[in-house]
DNA sequence: TTGTATGCGTTATCAT
DNA sequence: ATGATAACGCATACAA
């Protein structure tokens, strides 16, 4: 506890100068302030020094609002993720924010939850404070297609990540969700599995290709696909996540259907199923096989070792923003658009080696 | 690739309409439109629904920039962490996003990468920008400390969290280190072991505190303190962490100096350290116990599960910022400041019990 | 080389 | 009930 005294209660506060204050100050006009500190060539050298040490010395700093209000640059970026605190999302925002630095470019992250309303709701947010483009993994493959596009329209240019299958036309980074599920499906198969629980995410963008690529596998081993080895999760409401797998792998059990592998369709969902296994006391990768897009830090420190896709998720979320800024700064309205997809790295490791 | 068709070229742009766009359109001024839209009660009824249809219909969005520019309020708060994609630091993050959700706060966050300039930096840029009150988890117990106070005495709050043994007089929310860190080293202790490697971070906040409650175990133990069997490994540098652990086991091996437990002090330190362990095939808990601060959401999943200190990571965020808004809220400055400290969760699991 | 004036989009005060 | 005007802090075209 602090102890209180008396006069300490009329704080100094300390307030923030202005070009205006300098002017006054100093005797000069603002614009010859404003051209000071920017170090124009139309002001002499003498006044120049004189403005700059003295606003150095009184720590002035720019207001930026007032600035984005006259430039109409906001020099500001908006991000919107399902999560911030899901491992693959929080790495694909370091690769943003170091792309940010060099940059400088502040970024202003808001969260989807996986929930079109909020989604809806993080783009009204940032069209109303201004951003200068938009880099977003979006809820569905249409979700507020319509918003996004007036946002592009109204010249702010959006990069889609992550989540490429949506139907806007625009700029979009990923990966390749179908070739590298393809790949993941068939070192299951070529490790002796066939019964394979497809694990993925209910309404999530890349949630389609991923089992398409599956699915094709599959179908070029001639495996039939079961309809009972198939869960979708609904990821708006995480903590349900765990609950309906365990729900599923009791079913299957009771069935005498139980899969001898499975296929993590996200991070989530890829790790928690290998803790599932555990507390189920199912021997992996023994009665189990079990591999899964995954960008975990840690897989040696699994139980056992996790086999993973592993995304470039930094790189993502660099090459995002990246092209972003370059359409920002194009002045000329960019109508050929591409989709880069970014290669994964299959990491086979114990989990799918029996 | 796309197919170009040449009429496509000239774009639809839509504009933005401005208050005085609306004026302009339906022979008001812009008192009146602006009213309207505030629902005053100075304008008639009928006037109001026309313009509020208006804006409707043509997706009018006020600029918050123009707004805050007038009001002196910005709606944002900013945050500065070392890392984002950081366990700990992207749950707290977590928590802090669902806080602001319901107040109607904009998160800025900017990351310090445990470096003082990039912080001081971070300050400024959230300065310039306007802010109406700051987060921060700070590098150091006296980093930036001239910078932040002159941010308080300029009106704009800054709370603290995480690292709170910082000079700065503030409110701050954080846990106990020094009785969390007291009793996971008696729980080694408690399991029979005395030869305990402290590996921590350098230079970071929480980590004196943590080492004074493991110090104060081991003398309440009688064991003395070896300087042989403490490791601060260089936070700002992340890659460099698993080697100067390796390095240290590799070095105490040689010697004939192998450690019996482990304490990791951060959560970065504490699955790492597992890991490395399963590389070079050191049996945890057999030969060496592990037991540490970490909020990994998988414990469960690890190799051997691992004994955690758990942090209320969302909780943290959640506090601190409702801290901050209530300060921001209030009108009169705040002189008494608390640290609140939450309570962390003592959690044994396989790794530290032989 | 320095200064004056205007406007960015809002809100607020003061007319009408 | 509606409108005219000023101000927030900055940048800039234009004068001097």
């Amino acid at each position: 506890m602090e102890i209180k005294f008396p006069f300490q209660d009329e704080l100094i506060m300390i307030e923030r100068k202005t070009l205006k204050d300098i002017a006054k100050d100093l005797k000069l006009s603002v614009s010859t302030v404003s051209k000071s500190l920017s170090d124009s060539y139309e002001i002499s050298e003498s006044t120049k020094k004189l403005v700059q040490d003295y606003a150095e010395k009184h720590h002035y700093v720019p207001n930026k609002v007032a600035r984005t209000l006259k430039t109409g640059k906001t020099n500001t970026i908006g991000v919107i993720v399902f999560n911030i605190s899901n491992t693959f999302i929080s790495q694909v925002l370091d690769g943003i924010h170091n792309g940010s630095q060099a940059e400088k470019y502040d970024i202003i992250i808001m969260q989807s939850r996986d929930d079109i309303k909020l989604e809806k709701h993080a783009i009204d947010v940032l069209r109303m404070r201004g951003i200068d483009g938009l880099l977003i993994s979006p809820v569905a493959f249409n979700s507020n297609i319509e918003q996004l596009e007036a946002l592009q329209n109204s010249g702010i240019p959006v990069v889609l990540f992550d989540r490429v299958n949506h139907e806007i036309k625009t700029h979009k980074v990923g990966i390749d969700n179908k070739v590298s599920a393809y790949e993941a499906t068939e070192h299951l198969i070529n490790s002796g599995r066939s019964k394979i629980l497809h694990i993925t995410g209910k309404n999530i963008g890349v949630a389609a290709d991923r089992l398409l690529g599956f699915k094709k596998c599959l179908l070029d081993h001639q495996i039939p696909f079961d309809t009972n080895l198939y869960l979708e999760c609904d990821y708006s409401k995480h903590d349900e996540i765990e609950n309906s797998i365990v729900k599923k792998l009791n079913f299957l059990k009771s069935q005498g259907k139980m899969p001898n592998a499975i296929f993590g369709a996200t991070d989530d969902i890829t790790t928690l199923t290998l803790g599932i296994l555990a507390e189920l006391n199912i021997k992996v990768p023994d009665e189990v096989c079990v591999i899964g897009f995954s960008n975990i830090r840690i897989p040696n420190s699994l139980n056992p070792s996790l086999s993973t896709v592993v995304q470039p998720t930094e790189e993502i979320g660099m090459v995002a923003f990246n092209k972003l800024v370059e359409i920002i700064k194009s002045k000329y309205p960019i109508d050929d658009f591409e989709t880069i997809e970014l290669n994964t790295k299959l990491i086979p490791r114990k989990s799918s080696m029996p």
